[in-house]
DNA sequence: CGGTATCCCTGCGGATACTG
DNA sequence: CAGTATCCGCAGGGATACCG
């Protein structure tokens, strides 16, 4: 019988747990979209985030290195953010997974439908 | 600006938000390993699930289309499991997620570290 | 502009006990 | 064996207010 978790902590479960998360996917797949952007254009993308809950997921994205967030000296202050390498390279993987999601969920949603 | 929630809701995130909770990935891998599973070999398989969430996660799977369930009217019972065609057809999406963080996690935890 | 700080509430998910 | 039923704690995340 073949399980997943080999011994003690499965830290495959542990990284992906973060991308569970209600907005990293989100944000990640936004700022491959459109490049470096500053936070308010985040802000502004994905409009019905709290702003403090895109700071708290841009600073875990950032401390596991898959964003990079660069602060201009500035009046008014300018933050730009833009993917990693390891951070880009976690896209197709998304993109692919949004896919599944994009050909399936007319068939899913009809099947919770019943439900009622 | 390219978004990702053209208007209303985005039924992408709602279909990926289910796949997002604790278990359903891990549950449909499993499957896809072991092929039919009762209730108690998956149980057993992923032995730090309770008994509720089991049931509840595969409940929800069912409900999406994603797990066939099987009752077989016996005593004792016999309930059976096994992935649906649209729930093995998203296998390999998560496994190629899996592949990345397999991939990535060693450097991720490594600079989650630093934070202390 | 790009954050913190604080408060609070919902709901996911664990523990335990019971059942057909 | 394969569930329900119930209770409950806690963390994710929203709203609001304030700051450099």
């Amino acid at each position: 019988m073949k399980n997943f978790h080999p011994t003690g902590n499965c830290p495959i479960r542990d990284v992906l747990s973060r991308l569970g998360d209600k907005w990293s996917m989100l944000i990640l797949i936004t700022l491959n979209a459109n490049g470096t952007m500053r936070f308010s254009d985040i802000h502004k993308t994905i409009d019905d985030i709290s702003q403090r809950m895109l700071t708290v997921t841009l600073r875990t994205l950032e401390t596991d290195g898959l964003v990079e967030r660069k602060v201009y000296a500035e009046v008014p202050p300018r933050v730009e953010y833009r993917l990693t390498e390891i951070g880009y390279s976690l896209i197709p993987h998304i993109e692919s997974l949004a896919g599944w999601a994009l050909d399936h969920m007319s068939v899913i949603l009809k099947n919770r439908g019943i439900e009622a």
